[in-house]
DNA sequence: ACAATTATGATAGTATTACTGTTATATTTG
DNA sequence: CAAATATAACAGTAATACTATCATAATTGT
């Protein structure tokens, strides 16, 4: 498994950054270490500045690599979708039967993230915890139909056809696959975020994970028994 | 069991402002205003001082009303779950039949909204498009576990256990009923985000609601037939 | 009526943010 | 080893998100 995955590289579009982080040691170590800051002090209170004196770099070196701290946030969580559907890929590829392959894609989508060895200089579990927190502020703004146009979300809406897909190879009756995929999709993080801060509000528990609830879910969506 | 409304006036707990702006006719130009210039510019560029430009008001004063641009966010989204509750409660207050009553909830939260009339500063149409683009940010915040205990997201958490009750007397066996009820609540105003800018995901046509889907949707999770 | 209270307005000030721009120095490469 | 490139250091700017003070206008209580 290591070795066949020896020269994976996460492609990320090119308009999001000015300077490939991947190409540098100092891109490298601003990846790393904006996840920690992010997770640390949350989004709104980041700043280039506070990440330059973490890393002992200079502030007008991370401006050559993202021209904004808005642009870092839609790299990393492109870097967040594209890792996990290189995951779903690996894992449901080999799948024939679309229930068995929809129910892993849904244990994808709905698991606590492991760390990824692949990927030294990138905390997987802590970028997941960005992408819970994070995640709809890059998108939630003015300029999002423009930079949707400029392909800033195109992993993520490919991730939700993927999903869409297998619905519709489960049940090509069904009405709709586009709203069930990215229920499940967003709705994972959501209620993840629930779970960890309106408690009251939800059925899980501190280790818990939706995934039975989404299980459960879709399964009935599609008319299809669910074998625990 | 929740207490029925009794009146038309919608209560925001007293900790998200300094002065009612219920309470004299500045305090609804604000409200009112706020409304109007989020929905025209989003939150992250509007500030108090376009605002007071706006009305023709000073920056300090509307600081004498909420102590920040996030309470006043707290205070739109607050009155506009309440007024949600209230029409909810109104609506489905005297059906006895409990496939019924969460039919008639799913329509009301998925629908899109119309002026009230008994409420002439607010715009609830465009109140609407704010929750659905900037409700988000009011919680996703390193503060949310403070600003919970403080009760500032109690409306919204009412609203979601109202649904909750609903689901399980429905059926109640379910074992996801906080899910399932957040899902819906939240659910449809993502949906109708992803309808408004990431169409490629889209089941809907512009004008569409996503009624029908979480109609399906929670009718298969809970058993019931569903009868168009 | 009028003093006291309260509400609002005008203005100034502050630390921080989110950058841009310039120059200097260090590192890499051909 | 010169040239190109990358990074660091520093200055500067307009805007933000406030706080603080004082003046004036409107309301209220007796």
């Amino acid at each position: 498994m290591h070795t066949l995955l020896s020269n994976l590289k996460i492609n990320i579009n090119e308009k999001i950054f000015l300077k490939d982080p991947e190409s540098s040691d100092l891109g490298k170590r601003i990846i790393e270490n904006s996840i920690l800051l992010i997770d640390d002090i949350g989004f709104d209170a980041f700043t280039f500045k506070k990440l330059g004196a973490k890393i002992g770099s200079n502030e007008s070196s991370i401006y050559r690599y993202f021209e904004s701290k808005h642009k870092l946030l839609i790299y990393l969580t492109s870097w967040y979708w594209s890792w996990l559907e290189y995951q779903l890929v690996f894992a449901t590829n080999s799948i024939a039967d679309p229930k068995e392959k929809i129910e892993k894609a849904i244990t994808i989508f709905t698991q606590t993230a492991t760390i990824d060895s692949n990927f030294t200089h990138i905390d997987e579990v802590v970028l997941k915890r960005i992408v819970i927190n994070e995640y709809s502020k890059s998108y939630l703004t003015k300029e999002v139909d423009k930079e949707n146009k400029d392909g800033y979300f195109l992993i993520y809406k490919r991730l939700v056809t993927r999903l869409h897909d297998m619905i519709l190879s489960v049940d090509n009756t069904y009405k709709f696959p586009f709203s069930l995929a990215s229920t499940v999709i967003d709705g994972a993080l959501h209620q993840h975020f629930l779970k960890d801060h309106f408690t009251t509000i939800s059925d899980l528990k501190k280790s818990d994970t939706p995934i039975s609830y989404f299980k459960d879910l879709v399964f009935k969506a599609l008319n299809i028994s669910n074998h625990e």
